[in-house]
DNA sequence: AATTAGTTATGACATATGTCATACTAAATA
DNA sequence: TATTTAGTATGACATATGTCATAACTAATT
């Protein structure tokens, strides 16, 4: 996590997402803008998470680890969102990880602060209840897709959420890659799982095998198989 | 739905509950004491709901419904809870459905007034997010918890959650019924597994099949299986 | 009694997924 | 260079779960 101290930046992503609309006072003094690199965890489970952050750009996957010491993912972030409204709410711990999986920045407002200034600026209140609820919603879809379909249909979205536009033209201009190990942990399934459904997807032509990646040769087969997750 | 003219049932809950803690302003002359039949709905995906409502007795399932028609059951209510909270948050529509199984009483607020007077109450909607947020947190495990643990584990604690006490004395005392093709939908899975699970349990001396019921003959073995599930 | 609908029950088989053993490769390091 | 480690890959088999056909039972109705 890296301060960056400049306020260019930090007003067009102010202004971009309204963030200054959010409350009910001026809070622009008590906002710093925060880049996380690629890997870094924005907050753990394990760990107090010591502002308020307004994500306003990059990618992120939220994940829950358990007791056995496995992890699911939730979720990925790659649009406006807030982090650390559950605390806010007066929950001691979310019980989620945000860990950004593209360079990010997020504007901060120390924790502190908020409680000090904001649990009293209904405004402000009536934002987190809504970030809150619209958390919820998903998260209760989610549930029941994560259940309720195979993991094939889990993996669609999850290279749709994942793969970058590597800027070709079409067709295979959506390349999918990484550590196959972390992601089936994070797609609740098996290693062995995994690679069986990858081969399924090589096998029907939807994807390529790369060296090191996976291209993705019919996007529309692909978008067909998505359960409408992670969203 | 019935309502209760009862203002001294209605004031044991709201006093049982520090219901009228929840507010800056005095509510109680809008609130409306109802009683909700077993089997009735408070809100389905469907319905706008009308009342922001305070569960205060009985007990409720929450589950959603898929495009393809399967639902699923989220969690049960058998606690003080908010009912209402995301609608009032703002979202149109809370995509859960809430069925009392028990005849439940239910405080609740016209939600035309809870906007009128509460949405600049920050008293009240810092409760409201303590609500959202522990809901929030309790669906992300449960979203793992549904993906990772096989259906032995939910059915235990699915009959753990909803089993009566019989009020005879230990073993046996708990006993557990239900339609089971309803059940193994709410469960996410086919009724043919449901019937192969519940035998195992019964092979395996943890429940006794009755004419039209189950008793649970080892409540401690169930216990054990039973993941931290429906909460 | 015959009929019907809803529920319970079970076998057979297919598919989804997990576990394990093992092998190969590439990068890191002693 | 030899060794180790992490990641990738695959076969074999076991378990979890779904689908389907079918039967039996029960309650309500004709």
């Amino acid at each position: 996590m890296i301060k960056v101290n400049n306020l260019r930046i930090m007003n067009y992503y102010i202004k971009k997402h309204k963030i200054d609309e959010i409350f009910s006072r001026d809070m622009s003094n008590f906002m710093e803008l925060f880049l996380f690199k690629k890997g870094e965890h924005i907050c753990k489970e394990t760990d107090e998470i010591k502002n308020i952050f307004f994500f306003v750009e990059g990618k992120a996957k939220v994940y829950v680890t358990l007791s056995n010491g496995k992890s699911l993912l939730l979720c990925f972030y790659d649009s406006f969102r807030i982090l650390g409204d559950v605390e806010v709410a007066g929950i001691k711990k979310a019980s989620t990880n945000v860990q950004v999986i593209e360079d990010s920045y997020c504007i901060g407002i120390s924790m502190e602060r908020a409680k000090k200034y904001l649990l009293n600026d209904a405004k402000f209140l009536r934002i987190i209840c809504n970030s809150l609820g619209k958390k919820l919603n998903r998260s209760s879809k989610n549930s029941s897709i994560n259940l309720l379909f195979p993991l094939k249909n889990r993996l669609s979205s999850y290279i749709l959420a994942t793969g970058k536009n590597t800027g070709d033209s079409s067709p295979g201009k959506i390349e999918f890659q990484g550590n196959l190990t972390e992601i089936a942990e994070l797609l609740g399934t098996s290693y062995r799982h995994l690679l069986r459904t990858l081969n399924e997807l090589v096998l029907e032509g939807i994807l390529e095998k790369r060296s090191k990646s996976f291209r993705v040769i019919n996007e529309e087969l692909l978008r067909d198989l998505a359960a409408d997750l992670y969203r």
